[in-house]
DNA sequence: TTGTGTTCCGCAATCGATTGCGGAATGCTT
DNA sequence: AAGCATTCCGCAATCGATTGCGGAACACAA
């Protein structure tokens, strides 16, 4: 069956497709007693507008894009689920798309959102992206881009993220409180922005309040190559006290190899993580960790497009506070 | 910058809108001298379609929807993952919508698809789910639907799912063959068509193949309840020497106690579990599992919908064969 | 010169909905 | 009866792209 039309609604009627349209819509240039028969016909022919059409006409596409490296991914898909659903409560769309951490693919995607005449864009750039021409159209076109979690090295960008900064020093706090004296801290990938503003944040905590633990940073871009370097450690002669795991898949590989090696924590060693929250509560003791919420971060990122829709354009980065979540691993 | 159109390219060109159109799809009425100028001038102005335009004209909206409860789920994640993939490789893209497992919502969101004009629609349905009249608008509109996963208990439809039935025999097989006399096994939410695919054949199997065997089933909803459970279980005097874990979920919960009470794995009790494959590789040892793969049944899902959509449709239910991943758990 | 083909392009309808403007019909006032 | 305000509704343009059909311009043969 075809879908109807208000067409087809105004010719059972004898109406005119305007009238249909404005008796749909409340219009007080509609008489109740027509209204009500164009109600109950469109009521009884399932009648649903042709988004595709309201769109081209009143050029709203009521849509929202979302870029990011990958769906599979608890943070990505914590805050793509708070925005869906902020998005579904507020009457827009959300088209999502993954460009699998590939530029290029990127770069398709855009192309893909801007074709849909989407309104608004929440954007979780790739590590390896250097060209900001696919951005720069949409600022052109003048839609609104809110950058998360990765974030590019631009002015005059929209973003928010998470106290990035502010969980590094939590964390080198929290350790210190522990009075911990030898850290072993595994970071990500060293290209992404929320690496080195927790690398930084981390290290500059302990030289300003504890510069004489000793501190060795390590880097994995995966969580098998942190499960490796977690197994090299545990056989040199020179332990530490605390491994800090700087994300949840960092932290995966790290747990694995302690497990395996049968490591107790926190007797044996002590363990702290910035995570989403779902992995350190898989474990007992749970791992303490800061908490990074893909969630509350989305149900921000919505509220600043939001302000941005309304014109009150404020620029400028948004910030998520960081929580310490209390485990048993330290 | 107000994003170009057919018409300002044609009236910079002093062609006319549809000679610009023909120029751009390499239509042969038109001189390569005069597709040249319109190629130029289109990429100078960074022309894209306008998407909708192009979907009301041409009544195709080159958009899929899914509908799952939550994005937020590992097994979900790689489906869509997986379709978002499929679909961008296709010419397609994906609107994604989650009912948070709430009748209402999920009638909504279907409505939503309807206006969006969705051409072909992946639905995992609520547990809740018992007017399927939202579906049934979607079968008049002739857009095809393809359920995974739970599935309504309807004839004439398109499905996709695990070979649930498979799984819990070779679940049950895998037991067996450790020559275990006392399994506990957890189930899910027993609403769910999954659920009962799986309880069935695992109780079954032990019936044929080793009715000695003392099975005794328990049923949680959520990780929480699936934790307490154990938690009880562990304190009884007539303790299993197997779990069996019917879904991930399960699966964290049970292990969180397991780990509380430091119960080893799998010298004093084996586990085994169906799973979507990360969890299960969290642990030291990993956990045997049988593979339900949201990534493969994506993929399967898929081409079934281009099936669907080709016209040659092939009603019924397409099974995603199960596999046994050996971890050290039993 | 007339006829027959090509080559290249424009006209105009169409997809489905929105909306400014104008106009018919009716009621009420004086 | 004439004037004026309301009430209710339709005409037609518009959003941006697609496409069947027809037609101008030109070449070439008879």
């Amino acid at each position: 069956m075809e879908s109807s039309t208000l067409k087809k609604i105004a010719e059972s009627l004898g109406l005119s497709i305007s009238t249909v349209s404005r008796a749909l819509k409340n219009h007080p240039d509609i008489s109740a007693n027509t209204r009500q028969k164009v109600v109950d016909l469109a009521q009884a022919l399932d009648y649903e507008p042709n988004a595709n059409a309201v769109h081209l006409r009143t050029r709203n596409s009521k849509l929202l894009g979302v870029l990011v490296p990958s769906i599979s991914n608890y943070f990505y898909e914590s805050f793509i689920s708070s925005i869906e659903e902020e998005g579904r409560k507020n009457g827009y769309s959300v088209l999502i798309l993954q460009s699998g951490n590939e530029p290029e693919v990127e770069s398709e995607n855009l192309k893909l959102f801007r074709q849909n005449r989407i309104i608004g864009l929440f954007a979780c750039i790739s590590s390896q992206t250097k060209d900001f021409s696919g951005f720069a159209k949409m600022d052109d076109l003048e839609t609104p881009v809110i950058f998360f979690d990765n974030i590019p090295n631009l002015n005059a960008i929209h973003s928010v993220c998470l106290a990035d900064t502010q969980a590094g020093i939590m964390a080198a706090e929290t350790i210190i409180l522990k009075k911990k004296r030898q850290v072993w801290a595994v970071f990500g990938d060293q290209q992404l922005s929320i690496t080195q503003k927790r690398l930084r944040s981390f290290l500059e905590t302990f030289q300003k309040l504890a510069p004489a633990t000793q501190v060795q940073p390590v880097f994995a871009i995966s969580s098998e190559e942190a499960r490796n370097h977690t197994n090299h450690l545990l056989l040199s002669p020179n332990q530490p006290d605390t491994i800090f795991c700087m994300s949840d898949e960092i932290l995966m590989g790290v747990m694995k190899s302690l497990q395996e090696n049968k490591v107790s924590i926190p007797e044996q060693m002590a363990v702290i993580a910035i995570s989403n929250g779902l992995i350190p509560k898989l474990y007992h003791p749970e791992i303490t960790y800061v908490e990074t919420s893909g969630y509350k971060l989305g149900k921000l990122a919505f509220v600043k497009m939001m302000t941005c829709l309304s014109e009150n354009i404020v620029q400028g980065e948004s910030i998520l506070e960081s929580v310490l979540v209390e485990g048993g691993s330290l």
